[in-house]
DNA sequence: GGTAAAGTGCCACACTTGTAGCACGACGCC
DNA sequence: GGCGTCGTGCTACAAGTGTGGCACTTTACC
């Protein structure tokens, strides 16, 4: 397989892009993308990123009908995981417990959703003590 | 307050130095962060992307001895937030649990933890009952 | 006082991005 | 068959980025 640069050298736009394009599970079309960008450029615009982008190795495409149906190479839980990562990495000292904690101080959670949370971790620990 | 462009307007290598600033509790001189990037550019180059960043307003310097200390102009938290929700709504459709319930599931959690992040949930539970 | 080290200011420059424009092919339809 | 529409290929180009180099200050030390 081809080497491709790695994951951070996207440019702001081509990073939306990509944004999109998985925002779109997987399969999007030029113009689908462009109407998900903020700011959005020409339709022309966009087509010539997702040209830079097939070429860098980061989207491929398969033709329907007449056009063009782009879908990322790397997988959306990669480029998430990444993304995580780095939050975890720059903001949390790489603590996930840290990150978990803000994200329940912060955010305004149902008493379902907090339920629901409490079966997880329920879960995690009956799972963990049978392996 | 000048309007400064938005967060996501940056550079690969400007966010890289953002972000190794916030790791470096906001307080950094061009060699810190230097010796922070991978794949490091020349001193020089650090520096010229330090001016640039001050120009758009997103770090500020104060004088040392005869060196430069940098910091961000905003907050960590606010950074970290606007990451963390990029996150959310291009690959969890923007729900918090399932970010955090795909945590719980993908990463380690020793029972300690676990315990920790149960009573952070019934903490969060009592301080919303009463208020 | 001389000189080396560390730090800054400024400038130049090639490469990358972001954007638009124009020409061409395929399809649908009156 | 002629004509709009949609979508693509290709090209051009201004602005933005990433990087290095050189000259000048200040401080420290022999």
């Amino acid at each position: 397989m081809a080497k491709r640069p790695p994951l951070n050298r996207l440019t702001r736009r081509e990073r939306e892009i990509m944004d999109a394009i998985f925002a779109l599970s997987n399969r999007a079309s030029a113009d689908d993308i462009r109407r998900r960008l903020v700011d959005a450029p020409s339709y022309s615009a966009v087509r010539t990123m997702l040209t830079r982008l097939e070429q860098k190795g980061f989207v491929r495409h398969q033709t329907q009908g007449n056009r063009y149906i782009y879908s990322a190479t790397v997988s959306a839980t990669t480029v998430q995981r990444a993304g995580v990562r780095r939050i975890l990495g720059v903001f949390f000292g790489g603590s996930t417990r840290d990150l978990v904690t803000s994200l329940l101080r912060e955010e305004d959670w149902s008493d379902e959703e907090l339920d629901a949370l409490q079966s997880e971790i329920d879960r995690v620990r009956r799972q963990r003590s049978q392996s």
